[in-house]
DNA sequence: TGCCTATATGCCGATCGGGCTATATTGCTG
DNA sequence: CAGCAATATAGCCCGATCGGCATATAGGCA
């Protein structure tokens, strides 16, 4: 799991991240949706998969990405705990926005 | 946004935040509870404060550090449109394991 | 003031990571 | 098989970062 929090912490990871959520993609597509080169965006992929959060599929000389979400639930089982504290917060923050709207 | 999870990244820091979910702590007794030098906690106190992440009281000489969550309120909302995924696919496998069961 | 405690900051060495270019690989097609 | 398309790998450079040691700063106390 301290893997995955590295793995996130690139932002040109979390593009390909979420582009690859809408739906699957080839590499080809990622690549003219990104600012970056081909051989980057694969070795992007590739600490993707290797971290378990992509799948491929091949097809003929195309290959396929996917998100595979296991570890994003690794990291939301991380946060749990802390959830509590800022929804603390942030039920004290709606009282005071229905407060105003009220007015 | 970006950097919080580069923040997380660090194991050490997640350590110093699990430790300080438990109670508001001192510098010392982090250092106490982590194998690293006293110089080393503070350099990762410093970071978790410039994210936001942890929020400090003086008292005399000692610093009373403790967790600030809302940054990661950002990345539990990061993870949202994620979430539908992983769960559907926990749903699949409990599915299965009841189809198992039910041998 | 001088000393002690608690914490922060500066600096260095080593490592890691992201980007690129060049090249290898794989699969289709003529 | 030759050649093209799509992707992967290798090698390199540079900047960032983590850890440690030494030292500075700040507050309390004799």
């Amino acid at each position: 799991m301290t893997s995955t929090f590295a793995v996130l912490a690139d932002p040109s990871r979390r593009e390909i991240l979420d582009l690859l959520r809408e739906r699957e993609r080839p590499v080809g597509d990622l690549v003219d949706r990104l600012t970056l080169t081909q051989p980057t965006v694969s070795k992007h992929l590739r600490v993707l998969r290797e971290a378990g959060l992509v799948e491929v599929r091949t097809d003929a000389q195309k290959r396929w990405y996917r998100v595979s979400p296991g570890p994003l639930a690794e990291i939301d089982a991380w946060l749990a705990p802390y959830r509590r504290m800022w929804e603390k917060s942030l039920d004290a923050l709606e009282r005071r926005l229905d407060e105003i709207e009220g007015d």
